[in-house]
RNA sequence: GGGCGGAUAGCUCAGUUGGUUAGAGCGCUGCCUUUACACGGCAGAGGUCACAGGUUCGACCCCUGUUCCGCCUACCA
């Protein structure tokens, strides 16, 4: 065995025979409990990257944590078609090559889209089993495999039939550079200074006089169809009923009262409304029934019909026809401003929302859209969260669950790209042949919302109205998330009525991120029991956002994202995963950074080690004993040990991975190797020794248990080394899990232990501080505080010399500091101190204990001048801040104290120096 | 505006159903080439647990308020 450990051969040569050994495959008809996990579909267009990374080491430790535990452990893994994304991907790649989607038209784009999918799609799938996922890789679905589309079908149909999807035209959230509509959720919004501009309305009846209004976005003044006042509001409230005539156009439109779009408090009190863009004025809108005014076209340009329609006077029409807002508004202010119209302008705070796949500003826009109406599916998700039939973890996350669900607003579901599930609808082009608008150039189809769609899981033969069959499809594709909805039951095999349905449903464990909870988790749990009567999983498992180590979001735009790939290819995929584990503690981003990877690598290499020590060690006759009749060092590691089961158990069982990885870190690090491996020494040095051929057969079996215990968190290393220790069984994946075995913890001789320890320690600090080599030996006596301390203290003498290397040990209650020594308080368990004395005679080498301290002096004396000048310096003690004055003078006072008890101890070996020599 | 989380060693973070001396990793200091490991060993320094009140025999932990930092959410046009 090599020194140090090589992680890069043994990764991959065991993932391979992992993987031909079938050990992934869960079968329906594999005995055990199930325990499953569905995978948080990546989408085909990603890279693994550390939230990725974290992701699925979580989900990896406890289906390999569960199949250890002879469970039938299931981890269904598969992609997301990723709608908008992909089609972004696929479309940049057009553009390159000067060509665009249009050019190409929907069937050869959708197979451009294919194509690339089989080229590339499987990027992620490949890293991922670089990271050691356990998944079934029998069982890898996409969303947009024939048998998940045929899911989507089926639900779309039913939920239509149930009345809980409907078409209609509605406000809705539109990119107009993605050129579709947006779900409220994947708008993000961010806060950006704008301006209020107060614009001035004169009143229809008297034009010298003028209601102000105040608004962000003066541009779509043009299609204002309303003011609103308070009607409480005294100063405006007995213009209501009157008009004013709206400026740059030739209409005049009513002054209504308005009590919730209107507050009193903000901007000049009188808000104008605007029902075709802002969804605070459609619902005003619809309370006054003002008609809605579309004047800004799908790029957000301003649409020439809409002008029209808005009545824009002639002039500026000219000037702003297809113009986007931004070039437009200040044109429109300059009008406003040469009439006098403009009262002020002021900066002022607010959320600009953007498309959260490419950061353009989103504007609301109307068009015919197909929703879900949601709150018959929310009522029981919020039930199912209420009750605990599903728990989230961490629990705080319950209270922002429920938060949104109870304010859930109805889900637009149509989207109007062509990578995605196509909505399952027909219009008769017969009767339908006012709704349906076909362009040829560019080629677009426009069915408006009065168009009735026949919505069927596969092409109507025959309009039953008409009896005809010349159908258009419905050109929409659906929300990427709806697929998404569906998957624990979709990727077993749903609408069928398969085995894997029956064996593997519900899941156990959802793995996720709280950013998705809402676009994936909830509407999972609404479908699951909308569909199948249960809830698609028991626990959701919401772990943090993985940041870099100033906190920030990786980002490649930023530049600072750490690629787990590179961090596998440089520390091992064992040292990342058992990173994110050890970071993982709940309710708290996780700031990664590159130190504390090197951390676990080295802790990777110690474990190497130690295998290194045992191995060599394993040569030789083994003996079988009970635990009982062992070495003492035996009996207290395997007492260790199972404590240490049962605390990484609980700590798995509790999805805390940061403790169980702790745990693991600590007893296999400062216990197993600094002291029992240590302790093992003396009894392993007469090899045929019946001593040592008990602490042989004690030293493979711990080693092997700690082994297993840690294989969840760290596969590949642990399985290299099992494999060339003595072992039971094929693969370390499918050996049994450690489960504690409180019996074998004795308090008794941890104490005992502990003792010792304690001692030694004690020496070690004597040595430390006096400057004694370990290679000389000690006279040393330790003074115990009672006849128990000093029974455990004598019965491990041996150990006790051998670690700190004492020749002679007086162990008594009773005895004598030396002449020329030194001591050390000693704590025994439960808390009573006793002391330890070391003989100094002869020990201290005065030659090298003179030029220490004269070393040392010299430092102090140029520290104390630096501060001196400092100090004595009026300015710096005037301008300084005052904690870092005070930091100086007590770090003087400190030099100050050690120059003087060195200078005194300088004085002394001198003398005794001189009056030996 | 509402909600949530955080503020603990130089840095990154654990922690406590409230109980002797608050922990880890990295970093730092000193010693050590002792055949498992220098990706190591041993020893050590370093903390008024954000601030101010309160409850309690006792508070880092519970309560109230304040400040700062994140995030989510929202129609102040």
């Amino acid at each position: 065995m090599e020194k140090s450990y090589d992680p890069k051969q043994v990764e991959t040569r065991w993932y391979r025979t992992w993987s031909e050994r079938g050990y992934f495959h869960a079968s329906t008809a594999a005995e055990g409990r199930p325990y499953v996990i569905v995978i948080p579909p990546p989408n085909i267009t990603g890279s693994l990257h550390m939230g990725h990374a974290l992701n699925n080491t979580i989900q990896d430790i406890l289906v390999r944590w569960r199949r250890m535990q002879g469970l039938n452990a299931l981890w269904v893994p598969g992609t997301d078609h990723a709608g908008i994304a992909t089609q972004n991907v696929v479309e940049k790649q057009l553009l390159a090559e000067g060509s665009s989607r249009d050019k190409l038209g929907r069937d050869r784009f959708v197979q451009r889209v294919w194509d690339w999918k089989a080229q590339s799609g499987g990027t992620i799938i490949e890293q991922l089993k670089r990271l050691g996922s356990s998944c079934d890789w029998d069982r890898l679905r996409f969303t947009m495999d024939d048998g998940l589309s045929k899911a989507v079908r089926e639900v779309f149909v039913r939920l239509h039939e149930d009345g809980l999807i409907y078409r209609g035209k509605r406000l809705i959230n539109w990119c107009p550079r993605c050129l579709t509509a947006l779900s409220d959720i994947e708008v993000e919004h961010e806060d950006t200074t704008g301006k209020l501009y107060h614009i001035r309305y004169p009143l229809a009846d008297d034009p010298s006089t003028h209601l102000t209004v105040a608004t962000t976005r003066p541009e779509t003044m043009l299609g204002d169809t309303a003011v609103a006042v308070h009607p409480e509001d005294p100063r405006y409230n007995r213009l209501i009923g009157k008009s004013v005539a709206l400026p740059l156009t030739t209409r005049r439109i009513p002054i209504v009262g308005d009590p919730i779009l209107v507050d009193r408090e903000f901007g000049t009190g009188a808000v104008k409304i605007t029902p075709a863009h802002d969804f605070n004025d459609f619902e005003a809108g619809e309370r006054h029934q003002l008609s809605r005014i579309s004047i800004l076209d799908r790029h957000a340009c301003f649409d020439p019909l809409g002008l029209q329609e808005a009545a824009v006077i002639e002039e500026l029409r000219g000037k702003i026809i297809m113009l986007p807002t931004a070039e437009a508004r200040t044109i429109i202010v300059d009008y406003l401003r040469q009439q006098g119209l403009l009262a002020k302008v002021e900066d002022h705070a607010m959320a600009l929302g953007k498309c959260y796949r490419c950061k353009t500003v989103v504007e609301p826009y109307l068009s015919p859209q197909w929703f879900v109406k949601i709150q018959p599916l929310a009522d029981p998700a919020i039930k199912a969260v209420e009750s605990g039939q599903v728990r989230l973890i961490p629990e705080q996350w319950t209270n922002n669950y429920l938060g949104w669900m109870r304010d859930i607003k109805d889900w637009c579901i149509s989207r109007q790209i062509w990578w995605g599930h196509q909505i399952p609808a027909w219009y008769c082009r017969n009767c339908n042949a006012e709704a349906i608008l076909e362009t040829t150039v560019p080629k677009s189809l426009t069915i408006t919302s009065e168009a009735r769609p026949i919505v069927a899981r596969t092409a109507p033969a025959h309009c039953p109205d008409c009896g005809q069959h010349d159908f258009v499809r419905d050109p929409d594709v659906l929300d990427t998330w709806f697929s998404s909805a569906l998957w624990p039951f979709s990727t077993l095999g749903w609408p069928d009525h398969t085995p894997e349905l029956k064996k593997f449903y519900p899941t156990s464990t959802l793995v996720t991120g709280f950013d998705i909870l809402f676009f994936w988790v909830a509407r999972m749990i609404m479908l699951g029991l909308k569909f199948m009567g249960q809830a698609p999983f028991q626990d959701v498992y919401i772990h943090a956002l993985v940041r870099d180590a100033e906190g920030q979001k990786m980002s490649k735009s930023k530049g600072n994202v750490i690629d787990p790939l590179q961090v596998m290819d440089k520390y091992g995929t064992d040292a990342l995963r058992f990173t994110l584990a050890a970071m993982a503690s709940p309710g708290r981003d996780i700031k990664l950074s590159e130190e504390r990877i090197e951390g676990y690598r080295n802790f990777a290499n110690k474990l190497w080690n130690a295998a290194r020590f045992v191995l060599m060690n394993l040569e030789g006759p083994l003996a079988e004993a009970p635990l009982a009749d062992r070495p003492i060092a035996d009996r207290w590691i395997m007492s260790r040990l199972h404590r240490c089961i049962g605390d990484v158990n609980r700590s798995l069982e509790a999805y805390r991975f940061d403790e169980a990885a702790n745990a693991a870190y600590h007893f296999i690090w400062h216990e197993y190797c600094d002291w029992y491996l240590e302790l093992t020494k003396p009894a392993l040095a007469d090899k045929d020794s019946q001593q040592a051929a008990l602490t042989r057969t004690t030293l493979g079996e711990s080693f092997e248990t700690v082994l297993r215990l840690l294989h969840p968190l760290m596969p590949f290393i642990t399985e290299e080394i099992w494999q060339a220790i003595p072992h039971t069984g094929e693969s370390i994946m499918v050996a049994p899990y450690p489960s504690q075995n409180t019996a074998l913890i004795d308090e008794d001789i941890e104490h005992q232990i502990a003792s010792v320890t304690s001692v030694v320690s004690a020496a070690r600090n004597i040595r430390g501080s006096q400057g004694i080599a370990p290679s000389r030996a000690l006279h040393a006596a330790v003074a115990t505080p009672t006849a128990a301390c000093k029974a455990a203290l004598t019965a491990h003498q041996d150990l006790i010399a051998s670690l700190a290397r004492i020749s002679t040990l007086v162990i008594d209650t009773d005895v004598r500091p030396y002449m020329n020594g030194a001591s050390a308080s000693v704590v025994f368990p439960g808390g009573s101190v006793g002391i330890l004395y070391v003989d100094l005679t002869g020990l201290i080498d005065v030659g090298k204990e003179k030029t220490r301290i004269e070393k040392r002096l010299k430092e102090l004396a140029a520290q104390m001048e630096q501060d001196d000048k400092k100090l004595s310096n009026p300015d710096f003690v005037a301008k300084v801040p005052p904690d870092v004055l005070k930091k100086t003078k007590a770090r003087h006072e400190e030099c100050r104290a050690e120059h003087d008890k060195l200078s005194g101890e300088l004085q002394r070996l001198r003398e005794t120096a001189g009056g030996s020599a």
